[in-house]
Parts: C-alpha cells; sequence; structure tokens
RNA sequence: GGCCCCAUAGCUCAAUUUGGCAGAGCAAGCGACUCUUAAUCGUUAGGUUCCAGGUUCGAGUCCUGGUGGGGUCACCA
C-alpha cells in the first residue's frame, strides 16, 4: 500500500484496521441485522414508557459515529443514520473491559457501528440505548471534516464544520455527511419534483421521455455540446430544450405532455447558470397563453404548499407571497413606465437603439431590436418583478416558436413569469402553422448557409414535417427546476441546489463528472 | 473571456504600517475520570503557507506568471 497518499490521521486509522483484522475484527463485515432506525427506537421507547411494567425494548441500531465522550469506565456517544440520532450508552461493565478498550482506540467520529441493548434514558432525560454488544460495520479512513455538533433544544448545531465552497461541491458527499442543512435542500428538490408530478398526472399531462442526443438541436436560443457516435460515425448535440420533441407528440394525439430533464447549454457558468440544467416543460393542446398563465399560478402555489408547507417563502428577504393572482405586466406597459420608452414610437433596431442611447442606456446598434427590448426588461424590469408577475406580449424576432398576437405582425403571445426579481418561466401560445413556423425559421437564419454564425441553428424539416400532419393550438412552458428550488430553499447560487455542479478540472485529479 | 477578491495543519481561522522564530480552537496520539451534551482536566505530535519564478541579508507577507475558487460584467429565446 502506497502511504505516501495518506495523510498522518489517516495512516492512523489504517492502522486501527490492520489491529483489527490481527484480532480476527473484520472492519466491514457483509451484512447488518438493523431492528430500529434511530427515529423507530424512540418511538418505541416512547410507547414502552406507557406501558408500566413491561419488559425494556431490545434493539440493534446503526449509523455513522458522530460524536464520543468517554468518561473513563462509561461512553456517551452518538450515532446518526438516515432519520436522525441516538445516543448509545456504553458502560464497561455491560459490554466487557476488551470491549470498551477497543471502543475507545479502535473507533473513531465518522465510523459506522452497529450497537444492541435496550432503550432507556439517560439521567438528562435523553433517549438511549444501553450497550450490551457493538461492532465496527465500516470504519472510515478519513476523517470527516466537520469539529463537534452541540444539540440545543432538538437543533444540531454543527460548530466549524466544512464552508469551503470549493471542497463542499468537489467533495459533496463529504459536504451531506456533515451538513445537515445541505441534506435538506436535496429533499426539497426531489419533493418539488413529485410534486410537479402529481400535479400534471392529476390533470391528465402524461410523462414521456424525449432524447437527449438529438442530430439536430433546436427549441432554444443557445450554444449547444457536440458529442459523436462512433459507429454511426455521426456528430450528434446534447438537447438545449425539448420543446420541438414534445411538439410532435401532440401532432401524435396525447392533449397533455411534460418531462422533467435535462438540458445542456454550451455556455457560461455563474450563479444562475450550470452547463446542465433541469427543465420541466409542458405542452398542452386547445391551451392558450392565458390558461397556461391560470395553470402556473396554481402550479407554483401547489408545489410550494407540498413542498415547504406554506404558500409563503422568504428569499434573501424578500416575503413572497404566492396564494394571490401573479401580477400582469405587458411588456410595452412596462418597459414605457420603468424604462421611459415607448416602443410603438421605436418599431425598428436602429431607432430603438437611438432612444436607449438618447436616454443613456447602452445599446449596440446591430443587435436585433427583440435583443435590445430583451436586454431593457432584464434592466429596468426584472429586478422590480419581487412578487409573482406576468411578463407578457413579446417582441416577435425573438419567439419564433410562439403565434402572433391577432392583429399585431411584430408582437406574439408569450410571457415570462419572475418572482424575487428572478425569470422563473418561460411560455406561448404555440405556433402551430406550418408554413408561417418554416418562414420564421428562415427569418432567424436557420438554413445550412450559416454555419459559422454563433447563431447559426440548422432547419428542423421533421418538426415542420410532423405540423404539417395538423398540430392542435396548444401552449407550452418551460421551467428551471434549479431555479424553482433555489427560491423554495432561499439559496442564491445555483450551485447549491445541484448535487455535482459543474467544477473546472484541477491539474493532476480527475473529477467524477 | 474582462475586472476585483481569496488560497496557511484533517476542519475553522490568526500571524502589526511591503517583510524578522508560522500560531490557536476543534479533530488526532498518550493519560485521568461510571450519567455526558462542543463533556472536562493534563500532556504530545501535527506545516511543500496552492504551484513556478523574482526582489531582499531575510518572504505566509512584496513583484511576475500559472492553477483552482468566490464575486461582478459580458454572454444567456
Amino acid at each position: 500500500m502506497d502511504e505516501n497518499k495518506f495523510t498522518k490521521l489517516e495512516i492512523n486509522r489504517l492502522e486501527k484496521i490492520e489491529r483489527l483484522r490481527a484480532r480476527g475484527i473484520e472492519p466491514y463485515p457483509q451484512r447488518v441485522e438493523r431492528t430500529h432506525t434511530s427515529q423507530q427506537a424512540i418511538a418505541a421507547l416512547e410507547a414502552w414508557e406507557t406501558r408500566s411494567g413491561a419488559d425494556p425494548v431490545q434493539v440493534v441500531v446503526v449509523g455513522r459515529l458522530r460524536s464520543m465522550r468517554p468518561m473513563g469506565k462509561v461512553i456517551f456517544a452518538h450515532i446518526e443514520d438516515g432519520y436522525g440520532r441516538i445516543q448509545l450508552f456504553v458502560r464497561q461493565n455491560e459490554v466487557g473491559d476488551e470491549a470498551m478498550g477497543l471502543l475507545k482506540t479502535e473507533f473513531d467520529l465518522g465510523d459506522f457501528i452497529e450497537a444492541r441493548g435496550e432503550l432507556m434514558r439517560t439521567k438528562t432525560g435523553e433517549p438511549s440505548v444501553k450497550v450490551a454488544e457493538f461492532r465496527m460495520i465500516a470504519k472510515a479512513v478519513t476523517p470527516l471534516p466537520a469539529a463537534k455538533d452541540e444539540e440545543v433544544d432538538g437543533e444540531v448545531i454543527r460548530h466549524a464544520g466544512l464552508t469551503d465552497p470549493e471542497t463542499r461541491y468537489r467533495q459533496r458527499y463529504a459536504d451531506l455527511a456533515v451538513n445537515p442543512h445541505v441534506r435538506r435542500i436535496f429533499e426539497v428538490r426531489a419533493a418539488t419534483n413529485r410534486a410537479l408530478r402529481q400535479f400534471f398526472d392529476q390533470r391528465g399531462f402524461i410523462e414521456v421521455e424525449t432524447p437527449i442526443l438529438q442530430p439536430i438541436y433546436g427549441g432554444a436560443a443557445a450554444r449547444p455540446f457536440i458529442t459523436h457516435h462512433n459507429q454511426l460515425k455521426q456528430d450528434l448535440y446534447l438537447r438545449i430544450s425539448f420543446e420541438l420533441y414534445l411538439k410532435r407528440l401532440l401532432v401524435g394525439g396525447y392533449e397533455g405532455v411534460y418531462e422533467i430533464g435535462r438540458d445542456f447549454r454550451n455556455e457560461g457558468v455563474d450563479r444562475t447558470h450550470n452547463p446542465e440544467f433541469t427543465q420541466i416543460e409542458f405542452y398542452w393542446a386547445y391551451a392558450d397563453y392565458n390558461k397556461v398563465m391560470a395553470l402556473t399560478e396554481e402550479m407554483v402555489r401547489f408545489v410550494a404548499e407540498q413542498v415547504t408547507g406554506s404558500h409563503t417563502l422568504t428569499y434573501q428577504g424578500m416575503q413572497i407571497d404566492l396564494s394571490k393572482p401573479w401580477a400582469r405586466v405587458e411588456l410595452v406597459d412596462g418597459i414605457h413606465e420603468l424604462a421611459g420608452i415607448d416602443l410603438e414610437q421605436h418599431l425598428d433596431a436602429a431607432s430603438l437603439a437611438a432612444a436607449m442611447k438618447a436616454k443613456g442606456i447602452p445599446a449596440d446598434p446591430h443587435q436585433p431590436r427583440g435583443k435590445l427590448i430583451d436586454s431593457l426588461v432584464g434592466d429596468f424590469l426584472e429586478p422590480t418583478f419581487v412578487q409573482p408577475t406576468f411578463l407578457y406580449n413579446y417582441p416577435r424576432d425573438i419567439s419564433p416558436l410562439a403565434k402572433n398576437l391577432p392583429g399585431n405582425p411584430d408582437v406574439v403571445e408569450r410571457f415570462e413569469g419572475f418572482i424575487a426579481g428572478m425569470e422563473l418561466c418561460n411560455a406561448f401560445t404555440e405556433l402551430n402553422d406550418p408554413l408561417e413556423q418554416e418562414k420564421r425559421f428562415r427569418e432567424m437564419g436557420r438554413d445550412f448557409s450559416a454555419e459559422d454564425d454563433d447563431d447559426y441553428h440548422p432547419m428542423d424539416e421533421d418538426y415542420l414535417r410532423a405540423m404539417r400532419y395538423g398540430m392542435p393550438p396548444n401552449g407550452g412552458f418551460g421551467m428551471g427546476i434549479d431555479r424553482f428550488v433555489m427560491l423554495l430553499t432561499d439559496q442564491s447560487n445555483i450551485r447549491e441546489v445541484i448535487l455535482f455542479p459543474h467544477l473546472r478540472s484541477r491539474e493532476g485529479e480527475q473529477t467524477p463528472e
């Protein structure tokens, strides 16, 4: 064994493993026989206490050693399992001199242990297992980074735990092992997915799975990751959205489809963007964006109530009320009011850029009008939408998959939902006219002529073919689940809600990504 | 990618105005203690100060480059 890669603390523990084996004790046994979780044991003790005269309850509990307080011939220890923690009360005259010696010399914080004994309360009233027998079930070689725990009013306070963000993300297993609040975030995340599925299943939507490896990517304006299939000798793209595949399914006859899954975008990484992120998209036949808005209000409130038990939440000090109908702001009005620019007076990019510059707002005149409007939304409107708000009726040129507002060729029936100044979702009345769709694609430069361009998007001929078979009118919706979970857990960094966020690889070190 | 900040023991952090013996708490080793709660007490050990150069009699500290992280801007239908 190459001991150079181990720290002195680890070598010390490796020696304990050798000493245990020398005594015929296997520190990594095959099987354990737990009778009670920590939670069940405490419940069993409480039940026993209501029955006078009954024999004490015998239990076998297992878990990770989280604290040890040796007091000579007695040791108090806490073990932690997936359901909580329970105290072990070990007395030398119960377990014997030899076992007591082993516990003191060969067991460390972080080891997994199995303990058999009867349930009791110590003098201070703490539920405990009076240990008759115990054994190592998995030795920890590397010490856990946390120092010590203090329990105050049932809350476990961790002193000087693991806080360095880089180590926490790279070694999430250690982060989870020592930081219960981190475990809690991912429980909330799981509950969010569960609630979303429940919400849509109850309404007759069918959950589907569509390709992640796609020969043609689309449905969003983002740069893709490229990969390659060796045998087919074919480049493939990791999807940037589910949209075009999900809408094909409406052509196939489903009235409501949804997918929860991963999207991949080859773009900048910051506190609200991870290269892979989780989305929910749904498409709803015979609905329009008004119906989607109503369903969104219902959905967000339902999920929040399921997950947090409340229809209000606090995000970075902001009180958010999800119980009322969301504010509705038409984009033109919002820009007029908050940026002081009347979009109807500036129907081309050059005019709008000039108006922005006149107001001292930096504007690149080469950008399309829609992008200029988008930047106005981001700078002037988005931060003000603290309470849930729908911003609706977007410029057509940045929304090639959305249907026009009747009578207005420049505006589409699209909305974005905002909470706490953060964009949460994006939805529209979906364009279902195949000839109009093809025209829009061509307007976006989606043909094979511009392959060198950053904005190059391949034309998806099969999607157009699907639409030509007849696509019912429908409303569609997409929401980043990571950002939604950030809201529900009051986290300001997306990495806090992704178990293994992407980090740059370190020199000479392989990360499991 | 630009700019700003950070990197010291297993963990959390110190180390005086450009510089003068690299320290503490917890964790670890040894010892005491049969109802503890961050148990307590005594004691011992623990360092490539992220990496590579440079300035200086002398660098954790100052300079240059790099690596990684955090923030911010750009990007982001």
